[in-house]
DNA sequence: TTGTATGCGTTATCAA
DNA sequence: TTGATAACGCATACAA
């Protein structure tokens, strides 16, 4: 490699032409020896708050503009043992529904001089794959919005990166979370519906391994015991438009007439539902059946179904998340915390309800 | 920091406090040193295809797991000149449209052995600011799905970081791109729409800035006067729900009755379209008002829409713009090129439509 | 096949 | 305020 000395005896093109010819990146010695300084100098002028005399950092500058000079993050972040890199991971299936929680994340973090990896999960067998990568790239921390073993949340610990899950927790294990009470809101739905004289309640379940589902399930079937209602009956959905098509075919089909309501695992679900009713068995809704969601995505509010559901306030869980995580990663993060949102009460008209 | 020898002369416990106590990181030398090899033999068997023994081979990865090794991809492409990281930049606001092209990209970059860093953009212009991020992290490319400027293009070229428009395009500026051809979609909706009789055509657009509504309009313009028509009457929508409903008053109000046809600017607005005009005005659409849409977007296939739209193949496109990049990346590029992507009709029931 | 030595581009320490 | 020098953790050329 060409030396390049600390006084000026370079010029622009001669450098360039070094840079070429090495096919290497710019340095800050180049920026160096083109300023006529040190290379410590120019590392200085792009730290915040570093102890560099006016002259120096404005010949710095324009020499690093010059030469279109940006530091190395992979140089820097091998010094300074920080990547500022947070990793996201989000199973594909639901990365639709966390399209604007994704957008969120990155402005929160990107305020702080912080950047996501996006790391996508086909399947959720393949998680473990995915970790391997997220490790290799020695990010800062994570948000995970997928199911971790206990033992995966272990290796997080083992290995110093500092998690934060989202609307997700891990059985036995206390970890950084940031969720919303599906239980909780499954009850609010169920009382609120019971309150107006539903008794026969059907509901269209995610998938059994969906631990949100299970919790919504959980909720609903808690409070009808406590009301003395009898458990409602349940198909499996699978959380998207056509699920909700099927399922209620399919309690229609077991049910022997229609039920007074049909809970559905989400919105998606509860819009399937609903058209369905509506346009292939000409079901009055909310007249003759109530319908309802989870989720309040935007669907949920078009004229066309003004559906009834709960909401969750995922903007403000996103930035929570972002918050705890930068913290844990600034270590000013003090001791676990679980957030807990509630959801918010969408009175539709996909529904009769009674009061709270 | 204590120096640890090739030979096995630390336990694993041993090599674990050292790290604790002196707060780094597991490096190829402590799983060197522990599996009693040179640091080099740990770096080879980390390396697809290097040459070690079946034996050394075994050894190293029995330490690393002990270990709990994973390589520092920082330190690997200081020297590899290589990240493995590619850029992906969207506006915010259509982040929501793009997150199903965000899932393909994060799924072929990763068979690559690629991941993604997400570039969420608040505004266009703030587009420099997110650049020096860009170059910060030295990524091995960039798909760009923001509004880029030509001299903005010239900077990826003068730092040789390859980059592969989606759905855009740049103004006298030969840069590689995946494009849905929005002008002859536009062409070919107008066609099917003039052959069953439309003549007065009215369009909710999208804003002046934005390319690919430019493009819809240029192309409806373009092929309503080779048909002898009335250039349509265009208002501003917005290109959401809500830009739907307003773009549909103010049509109403200024055409003094109602146009034959409503061509919306992507399909969200035809279905604020839609929804308005079915429910707070009782027109009968196709029967009295035909409303198409552009995108293809799930909701468009909804039964309670069933949307007559035009659908980009946004997967194809994301497969291929991935393929393309990963191409320039490996070197095996060769020339520029722009692969444009026919919309396909989805041929609904919003519309009254003539042959092709 | 294996080990030694070197450099990638930065930050951090310390003396001047 | 500045410059020399030593890490950071890895891959690679070369010698053995």
């Amino acid at each position: 490699m060409t030396t390049l000395t600390a006084t000026p005896s370079h010029t622009i093109a001669d450098i360039k032409a070094i840079i070429l010819r090495e096919a290497r990146r710019v340095t800050s010695y180049d920026v160096a020896s083109l300023a006529g300084v040190s290379q410590s100098a120019v590392s200085r002028c792009f730290k915040p708050g570093a102890s560099v005399s006016k002259a120096t950092y404005a010949r710095v500058m324009q020499a690093a503009q010059d030469l279109d000079y940006t530091p190395n993050a992979a140089a820097r972040s091998l010094i300074t043992r920080r990547s500022n890199l947070v990793a996201v991971i989000v199973p594909s299936a639901i990365s639709q529904h966390y399209s604007d929680v994704l957008a969120e994340l990155s402005r929160q973090f990107s305020l702080r001089g912080m950047h996501i990896i996006l790391f996508n999960l086909q399947s959720e067998s393949e998680i473990d794959l995915t970790l391997a990568e997220v490790w290799l790239h020695q990010v800062d921390g994570a948000v995970v919005a997928a199911r971790l073993t206990a033992e995966q949340v272990a290796e997080f610990e083992r290995r110093r990166v500092p998690i934060v899950l989202f609307n997700r927790s891990v059985a036995g294990c206390d970890v950084n979370s940031v969720v919303c009470d599906q239980e909780e809101a499954a009850r609010a739905m169920v009382t609120r519906l019971a309150a107006a004289g539903h008794k026969r309640f059907a509901m269209i379940d995610g998938p059994a391994q969906s631990p949100i589902a299970q919790q919504r399930k959980r909720g609903m079937a808690g409070r009808l015991a406590e009301l003395g209602l009898a458990a409602p009956m349940a198909v499996a959905g699978g959380l998207d438009y056509n699920g909700g098509a099927r399922g209620l075919r399919e309690i229609l089909d077991r049910f022997g007439g229609i039920p007074d309501v049909v809970v559905c695992g989400n919105d998606l679900t509860a819009i399937g539902c609903l058209d369905t009713a509506r346009h292939d068995f000409r079901i009055d809704v909310p007249g003759h059946m109530s319908v309802t969601g989870f989720d309040g995505i935007a669907a949920s509010g078009w004229i066309s179904y003004n559906l009834t559901t709960m909401s969750q306030p995922l903007l403000s869980m996103a930035q929570t998340a972002a918050e705890m995580l930068f913290g844990l990663v600034a270590g000013t993060g003090g001791a676990r915390q679980q957030r807990s949102y509630s959801a918010t009460f969408v009175d539709g008209a996909t529904a009769r309800l009674g009061p709270a």
